[in-house]
DNA sequence: AAGGGTCCTTGACCCAAATCAAGTCCCCCT
DNA sequence: AGGGGGACTTGATTTGGGTCAAGGACCCTT
């Protein structure tokens, strides 16, 4: 049970930190940077015991204590916050590389984190951590700048709610998958969704059905092009950038 | 020039450290917490310089390089991002005791500042927190206490425009400044708006108008009452922390 | 006191997105 | 293969907030 919280969720498979420790270096170990170099990254990242969740597991409650830091390494997690009342509201997302639970760094999560597909967690629990910092105060800066990387997400976000129309709102976030998804090969244009209609619709502040007339009328304009819901290729990449970024003219 | 940034801006009046640096514990000292106990705090305090810089005053720029780190003392910040094209777009506040500059720690920062009021900042090179965290390393773990603190105004802010109507929004805006205002008094239901309407507007993701009608709405109902734009009085904070919370029916 | 500016409010109208209501497609289950 | 259900799309209608256009209140200047 080393997870971070101890809420019911189903079984994820047990790994020793051991048989997950990755090589310095080595494709396979975690993915964020760590600025500590070879040696340091690679104690840091065995340190952490990697864990596989499946899809659709609560990683941590809202308010719930969690047990160690978690940095997510492979998957996606969405993270919910409880409108007194109403039932949750998403407010953004962790792609791999990103601090769990909205980067609280000890004590309470602040939002409900649930992954969207089956993904794999690194944990370090409090104790490790503030070994490793004493041997290693660096680990601090490290996380302040998964804090910043965070922020940077969330600011984005509050421009494409604050500021933005159904149809930019939904390039944004085309975009958005595009860049932090798994795709190694940077000019491949097609994204996988790991969401349904209804988590789009709450991440940009819309409903089912605008964000499905959206998708629609991004298609009718050339810039898109669905495989089936899930699947998109975005066939007019500076098309849909400008779009985004509010400066393109739909003149049509 | 020891602001953070070295950009145009109203004249500063300058203050040296020395006579600024507050005795341990002593009301005048900077309003963020430390835990760094009352020594070490102390010494965090006296190596901050205070500068006190007139309203409407930028800070720092989008992209900008900063001299150091920042945190208002006193006063009211607002940030900005540019969204290309059209003009810029606020996307939250400082208030006193937060990282300005939406809390990055080096480089560049990702966002405009400007004060909205006459402030006072306490600025610490990066040569000087660098040297200090070699002696405290704990500063580091208060840096992320400011960030989480600065990402939960976010995800208050992002649950607010993605979530909520105009009224909703405008209460939870207004108990949002009276939480965070220098009222000492916790049962003072007066709030004086640093901002005018414009600012507000974009804060909330609305237009000039849609506020003002937002404001005489909430006036109709009785949950507040307008002395004169900037200063409103919250007579009835149950029904508006209601409302802003999105459970109370404006049955009626 | 008159004039002009800025900020705020109000009114009339319009439009983008929400809401309500069917469908359609696809997958899973038996 | 047939049936049921969830996810998605589409259509019709409503509505909340935006837009455009006047006012009003206050301040500052002369």
């Amino acid at each position: 049970m080393g997870l971070g919280s101890s809420e019911d969720r189903s079984e994820p498979a047990e790994e020793t930190a051991a048989e997950r420790r990755p090589a310095a270096g080595e494709s396979e170990g975690p993915r964020f940077s760590l600025r500590l170099g070879e040696s340091g990254a690679a104690r840091f990242g065995a340190l952490f015991q990697g864990q596989q969740v499946p899809a659709g597991c609560t990683l941590a409650r809202e308010g719930g204590v969690l047990s160690g830091l978690m940095i997510l390494d492979r998957g996606l997690v969405s993270l919910y916050q409880s409108k007194p009342g109403q039932d949750e509201q998403m407010v953004g997302w962790c792609f791999p590389g990103d601090l769990l639970a909205g980067t609280t760094v000890e004590g309470r999560s602040p939002v409900t984190a649930r992954t969207l597909v089956p993904s794999t967690l690194r944990v370090m629990p409090w104790e490790a951590l503030d070994r490793f910092a004493q041997e290693r105060p660096e680990v601090h800066r490290c996380l302040l700048d998964l804090a910043e990387r965070s922020m940077a997400r969330m600011r984005a976000h509050l421009l494409v709610v604050l500021a933005k129309s159904k149809l930019e709102r939904l390039a944004a976030f085309l975009l958005e998958v595009r860049q932090h998804g798994a795709a190694p090969v940077p000019d491949t244009a097609r994204v996988e969704l790991a969401m349904d209609r209804e988590v789009i619709a709450q991440y940009l502040g819309l409903t089912v059905e605008s964000v499905s007339r959206a998708f629609t009328a991004l298609k009718d304009r050339g810039l898109i092009e669905m495989e089936d819901p899930r699947h998109i290729l975005l066939s007019n990449l500076a098309g849909l950038t400008a779009l985004a970024r509010g400066d393109g003219e739909p003149g049509g």
